[in-house]
DNA sequence: CCTTTCTCGACTATTTTGGTCGGGAAACTT
DNA sequence: AAGTTTCCCGACCAAAATAGTCGAGAAAGG
């Protein structure tokens, strides 16, 4: 029914918020948390298991916090979610594109669809770096100040 | 997490057992629950929904059954997913695809990445026909008896 | 009137999702 | 060394969505 869990879109969230920050040093949970407006604890169970797609990484103590290890160009939100619904971590895609969950053994006339359907939808994420994300936000503020300006307010030079 | 529930997945195969029946009067709930391998008692209900897709119509008694009202050509997998899918039958899709699902209002910079996901698999489910999917099976076998025939069984001709 | 099949609404069970909590362990400050 | 501050870990819990069941009734036809 979703196109992806709240689980999922916290961690692309999360990721995207390190990456605002990046080259600057590690960012605390609680500030993610706040920006992003994501459940604390619940984040921290989030990140937590993102360490394990080496994607990110942490420290602890006062300036401590969690920081990107690649750079956000480097960082597509297929990488993301293909870990974050990777067999250890959750399970597998419904619908016939695997044996397992197919009641005729994933050999019935739907399968070339969902595989379909699957790949178009990882062609974007795939396609997405954290870095467009990034330009997208920029581009959007942009566009808001223009409208802004229509709307009468003065813009000093 | 995945593609889509397996109601949805009901939906689509009863349909498309139905459509096998295409013209040649209605099919029992109960012989669509034992070819597709779908609870007859769940199917019971999925069915009932389905009439109000103005896809497929019913009949009682001892030759009743479901049937559809338009020809396989003209029905896409589209239609009957954004049928189950309509807010009277179940929520909207998550994600900031609209404004009640973002914390930001729908204005946020993952919202057009949504928005091309959602309009990358509708093209798929809008593009296939229930005739294509009959189709893909008669292929299917057709390519099943060719492997046969490898396999060292002879042919009669 | 008897069987068969759909019809309807309520009801239940299971799974997934979305979170929370308490206490511990590293890191840095003073 | 003591004290903060932060991440770390595993267990735990609540709510919602999903998947499915049930009993009784109503049309259709023989």
């Amino acid at each position: 029914m979703a196109i992806t869990s709240k689980k999922n879109q916290y961690a692309l969230r999360a990721i995207f918020e390190l990456a605002k920050h990046s080259g600057k040093g590690p960012t605390k949970i609680s500030e993610i948390a706040r920006t992003q407006a994501i459940p604390a604890r619940f984040l921290e169970v989030i990140l937590g298991q993102l360490k394990g797609s080496g994607l990110v990484e942490s420290k602890r103590g006062f300036y401590g916090g969690y920081y990107l290890i690649r750079s956000p160009d480097e960082i597509t939100v297929g990488d993301i979610f293909r870990f974050m619904e990777s067999p250890s971590n959750g399970a597998e895609c419904l619908a016939c594109v695997s044996k397992a969950n197919c009641p005729f053994d994933g050999n019935c006339a739907f399968s070339s669809m969902w595989r379909q359907v699957k790949d178009a939808i990882y062609q974007i994420y795939d396609a997405t770096t954290i870095q467009d994300l990034l330009n997208h936000e920029k581009q959007r503020i942009t566009a808001r100040t223009g409208v802004q300006n229509l709307s009468g307010e003065a813009t000093r030079i």
